[in-house]
DNA sequence: TGTCAACTATTGTCTTACAATTGAGGCGCC
DNA sequence: GGCGCCTCAATTGTAAGACAATAGTTGACA
């Protein structure tokens, strides 16, 4: 099928240079376009070498390339070699996460807007999630409740339990697009959110907050929940600031020590 | 820094094999905890072979999952090597998009399940578009508007001009990690609709809806924002649902064809 | 002083070889 | 004859060395 020497004159005329790039890129537009089917053996290395007319290194770098947008996965032995790989909704659910949380920490995003943006995001799923979610939904977003109103719980694991109330209110909404594209955010966000020291008091108010949430949906009144979801967004705000403006005080007490230190 | 041999105990205790998979994670992990800032050069593939004891060729190995990723970019000749690449928010956007298209197209997701995540996501924005949008982004919405107007554009250009007004609503809410969830989930879509056949009577109704929702962005009525894209969406959903009969039709017509050409 | 050419450092690719892993089929044993 | 073990072969993972391509640098020369 495919010509022996496309990938060379492909990468010498686009002079992207790079033949493992462009053999990379044949390789995955041949599965995307369907040539090739979930689960099915690509030819091993050294048939792919002599396909392509270049040396098992550089389609190894090629297959590395895919491997790491998992769009294959690789196995050793007899029988092994490069296999199409189905992207589940939760390995893209992952893979987003993963991007989303490089996004927010390399370009220093601000919690004011992360914040902002995850409640918006949220708020879109609650209509349906209000329309049709499930008992099972229900259910985990009661258990997470549940947990949230032990004492003992560290701030870590409140701030994970806060995190999968969210997500299964975003699965509630029961679609798979919308779920990925949330949940993916939400759970992106955690580590902003894990900034925040939960004295019981703010545990308090944002566990009732998702009591409130609860009831809401499970009566399916969109209007209310979308206010609750509203007023949770808002005290999370607060939060955030009081915890901004307190770090603040901090270091210029600090800086104020050590000036009268020196 | 780095001992020589971590990359190998870990690989070798952790027993998940693959050198390779080692050191790109040490070397991610180096960067996002801001061990390497951004721009600043990695070692020379020898050196890093060196440090971490393996060969070249892993070392490679490694860097290409990395680039693959778009963590580093690499550059030839005398000062060149691989560099940490700092991830723009229109870098991530690209990603997503092409993540999001990947699961739409391997998930094999209806057009229904799509269309309503898209309206749902998009409904995040419009709240904060209308409280302070800018003049450019109207601007841009208006061009695109005129755009639609023009009868001569084809289906595809007039689904592009669609996708750049969408888009530009969402970035009208202002809010960076809003744009980059929004604007992929909305592009990636774009090949669903790309399927849809735009007559002039369907080109003048999806036209004088987004005239009105510009105009109500535009006056910051919020809730005559999101009552028009939600007229948009069961519009849009209206027209998937004739496509998908019309083309049953059509299958079961070619099929009573050939049952009586046969 | 300006320009050009050789140099050098670095990545990209090729070649060959060996190690590790795993499935399968053959062999012996029960 | 059936079952289990064992060797074998196919395949990926890793290694080492060499050459090609590229681009910045530096030195020589006009």
């Amino acid at each position: 099928m495919d010509r022996p020497t496309d990938a060379r004159a492909a990468a010498r005329e686009s002079r992207c240079g790079d033949l493992s790039v462009a053999i990379a890129d044949q390789i995955r537009t041949a599965i995307l376009e369907g040539r090739l089917i979930e689960g099915e053996r690509l030819p091993s290395e050294a048939e792919l070498a002599a396909n392509f007319g270049v040396s098992r290194p550089t389609v190894r770098e090629a297959l590395k390339r895919l491997a790491a947008q998992n769009l294959i996965r690789t196995r050793r032995g007899a029988a092994g070699g490069a296999f199409v790989r189905k992207l589940s909704f939760d390995d893209v659910r992952a893979q987003m996460q993963a991007l989303t949380t490089l996004a927010l920490s390399m370009n220093a995003v601000d919690f004011e807007t992360a914040c902002e943006a995850r409640f918006a995001l949220e708020a879109a799923a609650v209509p349906l999630a209000a329309a049709r979610h499930g008992s099972e939904h229900l259910a985990r977003m009661q258990a997470e409740i549940a947990r949230q109103e032990d004492p003992a719980l560290s701030d870590q694991a409140f701030c994970a339990s806060d995190v999968a109330f969210h997500v299964a209110l975003v699965e509630a909404a029961g679609n798979p697009v919308l779920t990925f594209q949330l949940a993916s955010a939400i759970e992106a966000m955690q580590p902003l959110m894990n900034m925040i020291t939960y004295t019981q008091r703010k545990r308090a108010i944002i566990t009732s907050l998702h009591r409130k949430l609860h009831a809401a949906i499970a009566i399916e009144d969109r209007e209310r929940a979308l206010d609750v979801l509203d007023r949770l967004a808002r005290y999370t705000l607060e939060i955030g600031e009081a915890i901004r403006a307190d770090r603040a005080n901090r270091h210029a007490g600090r800086g104020a020590a050590a000036a009268e230190g020196g």
